[in-house]
DNA sequence: TGGCGGCCTGTTAACGTCAACAGGTACAGT
DNA sequence: ACTGTACCTGTTGACGTTAACAGGCCGCCA
């Protein structure tokens, strides 16, 4: 009687420990370890007798006792927003592929909307989190104001440097004007283009970006169109611009606006590209097969989520807490949306 | 001299430990763990100066420590397999929102590459992973031959009944049934199928489904034009069909397929739907920008991915291994790529 | 011969937590 | 006064692993 809690005793173990596998080969737990970790030092033949044992009973290291002994935990905490976000999606992917080459978990904490309060959960949850370092695929202007648990190793995939912490991305400035420059040597008088939100930095500095371009080009600086990535916001800043007989050339922030945008202007009836051209920017798997094919941004979310990784591992395995800024290279990708202006006025 | 390792003991605990706690409170490491899980039987004086001890030294139960103990790790590991396309990005988040609102981490495991050697290898890890279940987000025909570790819950996302565990997805079938159902009822004679990937079960359900659909109502059932789900497969299948004046609508087995195939409708002058209907499958965001905005069949990723969640935690709790199906509806979304066909020989 | 260094193995203790048990105290019911 | 019960708290030991240490063996060199 007296039970108050139905869950009892550590739950049926699933696996046989390191004590079994020593029992089995007559060695000492600790020669267990030795072999489990690789350490130099054992015997040929104990080592045999070990690792046939370990086949015999199944034998995986426990990872929490391990993690408990040593601490750490060989597992890396990612911090994301808005999972189906293209660059969110292939980041990660590429960083859950190069995180288990190396040996190391994915421990995925998402953050559930675009609050404060969600942002700062997800950070609270980290403290109790079993992870060695973070990376955060996070737009770091959702950030102000919450604390990242001191001593815990971060690395930032955004264009902000306002952070201390090191920071991979694609080069956002270099993407826009390689999309403006394309334009601009196609022969347009200028280039007008629909931002992301306001708040984020990447598309803050597209924007920036697209505006030096033409200025370093003397060219007039159209008003920009605001977007928020969504295909949506795409059609609506096409709706406007389909009616402006001077428009000739637009560059969108993303992909899917540009999407948006060639939907809107298929319905004005301008023809793309021969009375407008269109440049993208991400290069997603669907750009190739837009209606007409999309000249875009290639970035390589692949080296940047890559790069993220091998630039957490680093600072866990020094300690050293380095704040570089590793900037990826996108490339242009000339498909069938971009062409010279028609010469009506010339 | 002889220090032939660097990495040496504990690395520098990161936060306080309940010993800590229990120094500061001025009681037992056991009651700090009382407060810390709630358990009855606390005085509330007691608990208040634990809690400010807590706050004090910003303490953090050791997830370690807990799951060493009590074999448990609040966490369940999720198997993917090519995150980045539509329904794995959509169920992987809706996953994570429910298992973090549920108080468990997720552990992703991604399986690197199509071959029966890699998903091996993601399983393999799985003995090692600190995981109490395991939902496999890969199609289960990529998983013949490979075994899941023995006695850990597990819960498939996918169309097979092949497999002794727990299944939940859309309702492929019925669908397929929507889509082929919608294009007769515009009056179209027959309705033509872009399928995805012979071996995948939700793609042969998709076709399976389409065929009897037409079988019902008697009508002839054209040959089934091959697809991988990629745009380009969808801009293949649509080439071959433009030039056959008799196709007057189309189903393809997903919206990416669907916009490879207006692409090549747009290329060879055949318009949608004036000429040809559309229907897609999945309601991708982009789908309703489409040109023209695409007539697709909804699937709820989110009802799926929190059913598994559900279905997984009621199987870890329960240590019962329960086998239904549960299968979650989806509706047609009437967008403007479906007409009633032009009654040009009628 | 003694001593030294490389190799191999075992013993011990500790990481942080919590279940089980063992007391306590206080109060109600008999 | 005695028993029973609800409430509160502390002690002990164990989960599985590995760092640190201790000790043994062997061969080589002086």
């Amino acid at each position: 009687m007296a039970t108050d809690s139905t869950a009892s005793g550590p739950v049926t173990r699933r696996g046989a420990s390191q004590a079994d596998v020593a029992r089995i080969a007559g060695v000492s737990g600790q020669t267990v370890s030795r072999v489990a970790n690789g350490a130099r030092y054992v015997d040929a033949a104990t080592r045999e007798r070990v690792l046939s044992a370990m086949r015999e009973v199944g034998y995986r290291p426990n990872r929490a006792a391990r993690a408990l002994r040593s601490g750490r935990f060989q597992s890396i905490g990612v911090i994301a927003f808005e999972l189906s976000s293209v660059g969110t999606t292939h980041t990660l992917d590429a960083i859950a592929a190069a995180a288990t080459q190396t040996g190391y978990a994915i421990n995925l904490l998402p953050v559930l909307d675009a609050t404060q309060d969600a942002v700062r959960a997800a950070f609270d949850q980290l403290g109790e989190q079993a992870v060695d370092g973070i990376i955060i695929l996070v737009e770091t202007h959702r950030l102000d104001g919450v604390a990242v648990p001191d001593g815990l190793p971060v690395v930032v995939v955004d264009s902000s440097a306002e952070y201390d912490y090191p920071i991979v991305d694609n080069d956002q400035a270099l993407g826009a004007r390689l999309a403006t420059e394309h334009l601009l040597d196609l022969g347009h008088e200028t280039v007008w283009h629909v931002a992301g939100p306001e708040l984020s930095y990447s598309a803050r500095r597209r924007r920036t970006s697209w505006q030096e371009t033409l200025e370093a080009h003397g060219r007039t600086v159209p008003p920009v169109l605001p977007g928020d990535w969504s295909t949506g916001a795409g059609y609506e800043a096409g709706l406007r611009l389909a009616d402006k007989e001077e428009v000739t050339a637009v560059f969108t922030a993303n992909d899917q606006m540009a999407l948006g945008l060639l939907r809107a202007l298929h319905e004005r009836g301008r023809r793309v590209p021969d009375d407008v051209s269109v440049v993208g920017f991400d290069d997603m798997e669907e750009a190739a097969y837009f209606w007409p094919p999309l000249t875009t941004v290639h970035q390589s979310f692949d080296e940047v989520g890559r790069g993220a990784v091998d630039a957490l591992i680093r600072e866990i395995q020094s300690g050293e807490h380095e704040h570089q800024e590793a900037l990826v290279r996108p490339r242009l990708v000339v498909r069938a949306s971009t062409a010279a202006p028609r010469r009506t006025n010339a």
